[in-house]
DNA sequence: AACGAGACCTGGCAGC
DNA sequence: TGCTGCCAGGTCTCGT
């Protein structure tokens, strides 16, 4: 979101549909609500980032919502170039800005909410927990909401619903920060470490944030650029590597179809 | 209500 | 070189 700041104020020109096939259709209807809007504000809720429009009377027309699935990335280009084979989605600007939307895989979404509508009603938006970040995300809270689940703690701080923005990597990342096994039924986590796995929570995606994202194969800030310098990590993808703490070897396991990563003797 | 599995896709890589 | 199988950062939907 941050990368396509410099995007806000500019009036659209035209936008292209070269593939609808996401997660679900880009609405063809973009093709004639946007053009001559304007891009009045960006903000972004858990992984989603929603993109308000006005009219030349500065009415508010809708908001875009765009998210970027596993393998989406948005690239903002000084001008027009050449299509690539994933480019699914183009918004151009009048001052010659392109914003590309490229996802091979397809899992990343574009939607729209009529200006009627509230985006905070909307499906999805509605019903996602809080923001990892903000105060109201606290041992207290997080304690609360685990006392009736049975399943493993990482798949707990994995649901969208208990907490946004909580994702495969972090979510073993932050575990091993607070010591606590990602095996751990959820109500057998103590208030202590509740408390101690949501400050680690909020330190974890703090500094991949100042590292400026993940550095993983197919994410890219909007300028081009990979996200950043390789990130160290803990445990993530460090299987039967030593342990930066005890230097016993990582291990990984499957948790609801994901990898997990962690390190049997500091994580109880 | 909560859980687990399945679904959606392409591309990169290891192993044969 | 080419094939096969496996793996990948997300999250909704469905059956139990």
């Amino acid at each position: 979101m941050r990368g396509i700041a410099p995007l806000v104020g500019q009036v659209v020109s035209q936008v292209i549909i070269r593939y609808p096939t996401l997660r679900w259709p880009i609405p063809s209807q973009l093709l004639e609500t946007l053009p001559h809007t304007r891009l009045s504000r960006l903000t972004r809720r858990a992984k989603y980032i929603l993109a308000e429009f006005n009219n030349a009377k500065g009415v508010h027309i809708g908001t875009l919502i765009l998210h970027l699935g596993m393998s989406g990335r948005i690239c903002l280009l000084a001008q027009d170039e050449v299509a690539a084979k994933h480019d699914h989605f183009d918004i151009h600007f009048a001052d010659g800005h392109v914003l590309r939307l490229r996802d091979p895989r397809r899992f990343g979404a574009v939607l729209w909410v009529d200006g009627h509508e509230s985006v905070a009603e909307h499906p999805l938006i509605k019903t996602l927990g809080p923001e990892p970040l903000k105060t109201s995300f606290t041992g207290d809270y997080l304690y609360c909401q685990l006392r009736n689940k049975t399943a493993a703690i990482k798949i707990a701080i994995m649901d969208s619903h208990l907490v946004v923005g909580v994702g495969n990597i972090y979510a073993s990342e932050s575990l091993f920060r607070a010591r606590v096994n990602p095996k751990t039924p959820a109500n057998k986590v103590s208030k202590a470490k509740c408390e101690r796995l949501v400050s680690e929570i909020k330190a974890t995606l703090a500094s991949a944030i100042d590292a400026g994202g993940s550095s993983l194969r197919d994410f890219f800030g909007a300028d081009g650029n990979p996200g950043y310098f390789q990130q160290t990590y803990f445990v993530y993808g460090r299987t039967d590597q030593p342990c930066r703490e005890c230097s016993a070897p990582i291990s990984q396991i499957k948790q609801g179809q994901r990898s997990t990563f962690y390190c049997a003797e500091c994580q109880h």
